[in-house]
DNA sequence: AGTTTATACTAATACTATTAGGATAAACTA
DNA sequence: TAGTTTATCCTAATAGTATTAGTATAAACT
């Protein structure tokens, strides 16, 4: 086996430069083949090491996705909370959700279709992991649910942060799928988000 | 190799039986254990063959996903012909296209997975199976741009229709990932159709 | 009755994940 | 400094994957 957590100093700092390697590089190859394509040996190719000295540092190819999966989601957080932080109106504080969901798959593909979109057969996801998501996820909530005393409708708050959110998944899911390429506002439905907000818009806002 | 198309009325009949029990095998283990899942081998140990045995039907795994590919986007258009067939105001077409786009992904998950989703590494759709898929799809652009005269709103009809699929694209897509054994009403997102033609009312309709 | 051939098989190749066990060199310790 | 420990790499092996080549068989055709 490896660890015996009294690494010294020294070692504990390249064991996690190379682990830091190991998740750049795993993150390259799923966005150049698509998530599910990730392999200890292709892995091990770019890295120029034997396949089984991947095992020093995950103890299977199950574990880097969890650690990605982490990884997805703490960014994920960091995305939101920066891309949020000074909205004035509660249609301001929508759109820049809907932005901050679109941009954050755009700028990280293989991160949004790992978290959102489960696609690799066989993984799910550690307890801890979980939890993760659970928290980050919750945290939105939160912060759209706080701005909906301006709005006026006969739903539920959550239910209305639900309805949201599908309109942003549903938005970003086909943009990802047909132009993924393609910047913030721009291609057939990354530049919906606008007509996406007048609608809640029209129908929300207190006359 | 194995065809020369001039069998006998009963191998020809035998022939496709079995092709058709390959692919309902095929569909029962992608509906187990997601899409991508699928593999020669499996399918063989179900059919109680050789793995080589398949080759005489499908030329390789992603032919067989190619023919499900097909078979999905039939299935679709005709599933959404059925359901909205007797749609009376644009309001009833909306939620009838919306309730069949749900429908058909809880009842065929594998399907919508393999075709909206696109979970499957290495697998691009054959260029055939490409134009089945745009041409269905462009019947239902049709179907729904029709109903547009009654709406008003500022978008292009196109953008309309766009904006609609991403709504239900969006309460589907979250609705599979989170519950999807839960019928056309129930859960999370699969309740929230109504609140979404809500919106799509009292924004587009004209007063 | 004899020939053709669709359909199955076995054997082999080249991938994949993972485990076991050994070599090495860096770091720790006496 | 010399000797020990151990993190990190390796090779070799097992078991599972897709696929191809070549062969046997029995159903269908002549």
């Amino acid at each position: 086996m490896s660890t015996k957590n009294t690494l010294s100093p020294r070692r504990q700092r390249n064991r996690e430069r190379t682990i830091q390697t190991i998740l750049d590089t795993a993150r390259d190859i799923m966005r150049e083949n698509g998530a599910a394509a990730l392999t200890i040996h292709e892995l091990a190719r770019r890295l120029e090491i034997r396949p089984p000295s991947l095992y020093n540092y995950f103890s299977s190819l199950m574990e880097i996705y969890d650690a990605l999966f982490q990884l997805g989601f703490t960014l994920w957080d960091k995305h939101f909370e920066e891309y949020i932080q000074n909205a004035q109106t509660w249609q301001d504080e929508i759109r820049l959700a809907m932005e901050a969901y679109m941009v954050f798959a755009i700028q990280n593909p293989e991160l949004f279709q790992l978290c959102f979109e489960r696609p690799v057969p066989g993984f799910v996801p550690s307890e801890e992991s979980l939890q993760i998501s659970i928290g980050n996820l919750e945290n939105l909530y939160a912060r759209i649910s706080k701005v909906q005393t301006d709005i006026q409708s006969d739903l539920e708050p959550k239910q209305m942060t639900d309805l949201m959110i599908a309109i942003a998944h549903g938005l970003t899911a086909l943009h990802m799928s047909n132009e993924p390429q393609l910047p913030l506002g721009q291609g057939r439905f990354g530049s919906l988000i606008p007509a996406a907000l007048d609608l809640l818009d029209k129908a929300w806002s207190k006359k």
